[in-house]
DNA sequence: TGCCAGGCCGGGT
DNA sequence: ACCCGGCATGGC
């Protein structure tokens, strides 16, 4: 019996649906995975708050925007100067592209956006896999730090393994579907956050501590 | 106070 | 194909 959809109820039926991803449009989605590289979502929220209000938050805003005051605004979510220049580079892309028009970008399938976004510098798996579940509604799985350390601290992959080798995992065992897989990385996030933190792990508490003696062996 | 957060790149082995 | 230093702010 496969683990992952068994996770993913007991994650379901303990914490409820997510509403992922926080952000009003696909396009502010798109920066906010940027901005969140490595970085807590707090953060995040105060540079995309400093956008807002300078009404910076569109395509053609961001791209005509020089690098140093984009890198001002976003200041908050650290590394403000790599991740000025890569929201640009993106803006390069999304402009060159599809008109700016992020529409246009969806209706293209999800193997070939995979590869033109990772094709942009500053966009990597991750970041990749956000943007086309997120903003694009394409069914891709998010692989995380929180989802790589839940994981591995229930002895069902080592946490050294690959994205591409966790993501097959999940892809292996799951049927692909949009909302589920939204709800299932958010809600990877939640219970990392909440009981699988470096510093503070709470195993005990964790609502998946028996999952692997129960259901796998 | 020091450590960490929803990674990725570029240069070196 | 890995491995590592750099990138930077805000919260606890």
């Amino acid at each position: 019996m496969h683990i992952l959809p068994k996770i993913y109820h007991r994650l379901y039926q303990t914490f409820g649906p997510q509403n992922w991803w926080p952000g009003d449009s696909p396009f502010e989605v798109i920066v906010g995975a940027v901005l969140t590289q490595n970085t807590s979502w707090s953060n995040v929220e105060k540079a995309i708050e400093n956008l807002k209000n300078h009404k910076a938050l569109s395509a053609h805003i961001l791209h005509e925007m020089p690098a140093e005051k984009l890198a001002d605004l976003i200041r908050p979510a650290g590394y403000f100067n790599i991740k000025a220049a890569r929201l640009k580079y993106f803006m390069d892309f999304l402009m060159n592209s599809y008109s700016g028009n992020i529409e246009k970008m969806k209706k293209n399938d999800m193997k070939s956006l995979r590869e033109q976004l990772l094709q942009i510098n500053g966009i990597g798996p991750e970041t990749a896999d956000s943007i086309l579940l997120y903003a694009l509604e394409k069914p891709a799985f998010v692989i995380d730090a929180y989802t790589k350390r839940v994981l591995s601290e229930h002895g069902i992959m080592d946490y050294d393994k690959s994205y591409d080798e966790f993501q097959e995992l999940f892809l292996s065992q799951l049927k692909r579907d949009v909302k589920m897989f939204n709800e299932y990385h958010a809600l990877f996030v939640k219970v990392g956050k909440s009981y699988c933190k470096r510093r503070k792990p709470l195993c005990d508490e964790c609502p998946l501590n028996d999952i692997r003696t129960k259901h796998n062996g």
